[in-house]
DNA sequence: CCCCGGCTGCATCCTTCGATGTACCGCGGG
DNA sequence: CCCGCGGTACATCGAAGGATGCAGCCGGGG
């Protein structure tokens, strides 16, 4: 049996949600939500398998609920929404949805997907799964070019050094914020410049961008 | 109706396939590769509306294949394949594949996806989705920190040094890189610093990662 | 026309950086 | 024990960077 939470503000649209969850014999609507607030307070009460989340939502939108409930693994969310806008779809995944899906989906459609998600497997409404493709082939692939490795020849103080590079601070500010005389260092510097084979303290920190440090 | 083109080296499955996509009234079979190359000559030559193609295939594979189709905008293309290896399958999205399907779908499911994507919508396996939505939600959000509007404050000279900044360069460099001299170089550092309210060439560097130039 | 303001270019002066030499500490092996 | 080695620390000095002042150049008004 799939326990389902469903999120959604418009009473009319909830009731239908549930009807037609309900028609489903292996499903169970274990509660409803009339907002972002309460559909985490909820979450966190009832422990439902899965959440049905609408995005439009007062006083918590159904995105921002989502990053909670998953961050605090309470449950697998599958967004709802009638807009396919991309700042709703992609927010909706960035936030940790399995699935996302329009409401302009058929009811046996809508029961299918509880069923996927509820699987552990994920679910896009075609219609919006192209422009994700599109979107996952633009971003850059995770560059290979900066090489975490280079890191293990570098000793603890360095990466620290390295990471206050990173953050474009100076010599005087990186003594302070590490509490060492500035010539130190400029030791530190030095060295990690010459073992990572770098002219000048900008391409450190240009790699130490690179690596996310 | 929709005109097919089936990539699949082993002649087995191939047929199997060719059975399932003639048994469907509104698809047709407009033609069979044995491997990469000929996908791309055959796809050439037939214009299909759509190519089923296999990932593993000799001479050249199918991810390589589909990049070319994609590439000439010959026809849409739905990969098919037995494993769910990540890199198959960003490798083919990233190749601009419209859709990723395993072979262990049913029947029917393959028909529905051929006709998905003619419809000009995207396909992904349920079992892939998932991860297809972790590796997207990993990926660093488009950060708007960095806002590119800061720029138009810097005149074409000054985002020209920025650039080279953004590499690492030294002012020795960039005066060589831009046919001018280190004290020129110098000015425009200065006063790109000052109009984005900088402190240094370093920050001024991570600056120009962050917008990616 | 001339003037003004912004862009570009160069030179001067002081600050910061980076290379180098040295010293101390802790540790493992001869 | 003493030595060597790697990590950390500091001082010194030449080199690079950054601030500032100033000059030519162009385009739009007055």
């Amino acid at each position: 049996m799939i326990r389902v939470l469903v999120a959604e503000d418009q009473s009319a649209v909830r009731a239908g949600l549930v009807l037609i969850l309900r028609s489903a014999p292996d499903i169970e609507v274990a509660g409803e939500a009339a907002d972002g607030e309460q559909a985490v307070a909820l979450a966190r009460e009832l422990r439902p398998d899965l959440v049905l989340m609408d995005v439009q939502m007062p006083r918590l939108d159904g995105v921002s609920a989502t990053r909670r409930i998953v961050a605090e693994r309470l449950a697998d969310v599958l967004v709802l929404t009638t807009f396919d806008l991309d700042e709703y779809v992609f927010g909706a995944l960035r936030a940790g949805a399995s699935g996302f899906l329009l409401k302009n989906a058929e009811a046996r459609e809508l029961l299918e997907a509880v069923r996927t998600v509820a699987r552990g497997e994920g679910l896009i409404s075609p219609a919006v799964t192209r422009r994700l493709i599109a979107e996952f082939a633009a971003r850059p692939a995770r560059e290979p070019a900066a090489d975490p490795s280079v890191l293990d020849r570098l000793t603890r103080r360095e990466r620290e050094v390295l990471s206050c590079l990173g953050e474009g601070l100076s010599n005087a500010g990186i003594a302070e914020r590490l509490e060492m005389a500035e010539a130190t260092v400029k030791t530190h510097v030095s060295r990690l410049l010459g073992k990572l084979e770098l002219r000048s303290r900008v391409q450190a920190a240009v790699l130490a961008q690179e690596l996310r440090i």
